[in-house]
DNA sequence: ATTAAACGGTATCAAAAGATACAAAACAGG
DNA sequence: CCTGTTTTGTATCTTTTGATACCGTTTAAT
């Protein structure tokens, strides 16, 4: 029980007492592993998830192709679930852990409650809204104004930065599902890229130059 | 005075008296004409508005491209940030008005202050994003999914029921800059739809069959 | 009435992305 | 080592979208 004080209190963003009090109460520590489903397309949403460690992948589907919508991280809750909650509402994507992921989770009436009582609280839940419209926005921008092979670049890109590694782990299927697009496109598009000397390609990995 | 107090009470989502007490108090209404930019980029919106009457659009720009993102309609509020398109400044997003408009203003800072006293201003900012995310999630599910055919009947079909008329007026280039395409292209599938007897094309205008 | 601007139709050519199919290489597990 | 699976390379053909250009018609403005 320690250690789950300890893990609660390190969400800084939490800063009266009586709160980080009640997420110890209320909330329940789940563990999830890769490819676990949190929420579904059409499920409805009853509870509120923080990560605590790993992430989330919130992405849409339609048939066999796949669109990431955006991650959840460490210290975030996921947005989606909290608008559809409030309200008792269904969720609208698909909600997947992409590594060993540890979750605090609680019922969604608490949301209303602590609204009403907790500064800290309201100002974490509008700044996760912001985040992750912002992500939303960016990646809008690329779908609809860049080809994709800039698109694929700039997804390359923004995971060495994630990643701290130029040295990528993923298969082209992977980025194919990210960007809402198929395999042999992608594989086409990064074969130009190596032959254009921006990057080396091996098998389940990437080396950006 | 009572003119100004007719309108803020009509906003029948406040319930609480003394809520409507203080968005009389510290609001403020101002007008705006077809063509005013309410927002553009650069920071999160220092101040809260409410749509009284009007309309405002917000979009993204590229060039001599466009792409609406939603519309904050009568009632509404947008409290969301423009920063993302700060950063990189290859596209820019715009709050513009596209009708005669009034707006409730006040002060950013009663966003939590509400929040903490009155049950019906959370839920009201709440459900806001939830519409904003909704109203992005089902944009991006088109332009990721679906072709310009789809997109654009999908759009019309949108625009009869809020219109509440099977006539439309708008232009081929008003479609095309919804939908982040061209004018040329919004013609041609336009054109094989009214071949396909789904539509009839008038100048400025379009009857749904 | 004359001119300018907005709107729409259409043709042609190019580029981007999708669909399919097949094969080789690498890997995982027994 | 053998076998099934995953990953990648690549070729071919089609569809979709984009880019450009040019013209006729309608509407608005002076």
């Amino acid at each position: 029980m320690d250690n789950q004080k300890a893990i609660v209190t390190s969400l800084k963003a939490f800063k009266e007492p009586a709160l980080q009090e009640a997420l110890l109460t209320h909330g329940q520590i789940l563990h999830f592993q890769k490819g676990d489903t949190i929420v579904k397309i059409g499920q409805y949403v009853r509870f509120l998830p923080i990560v605590l460690k790993g992430s989330i992948r919130v992405f849409q589907q339609k048939e066999d192709r796949e669109f990431s919508l955006y991650y959840v991280r460490e210290g975030e809750t996921c947005t989606m679930s909290l608008a559809a909650a409030y309200f008792n509402n269904k969720s609208v994507s698909h909600g997947v852990v992409m590594e060993p992921t540890e979750l605090l989770i609680f019922p969604a009436n608490f949301l209303t409650e602590w609204q009403l009582q907790f500064p800290s609280w309201n100002q974490y839940i509008i700044a996760m809204f912001r985040r992750r419209y912002d992500e939303l926005i960016n990646n809008f921008e690329g779908v609809v104004f860049e080809h994709m092979p800039v698109r694929i670049m700039e997804y390359l890109r923004r995971r060495v930065i994630t990643d701290e590694s130029r040295i990528l782990n993923l298969s082209h299927q992977t980025i194919a599902n990210e960007l809402g697009t198929t395999r042999v496109v992608v594989s086409r598009i990064l074969k130009q890229f190596e032959k254009e000397k921006k990057l080396k390609l091996l098998r389940g990995q990437i080396e950006i130059k």
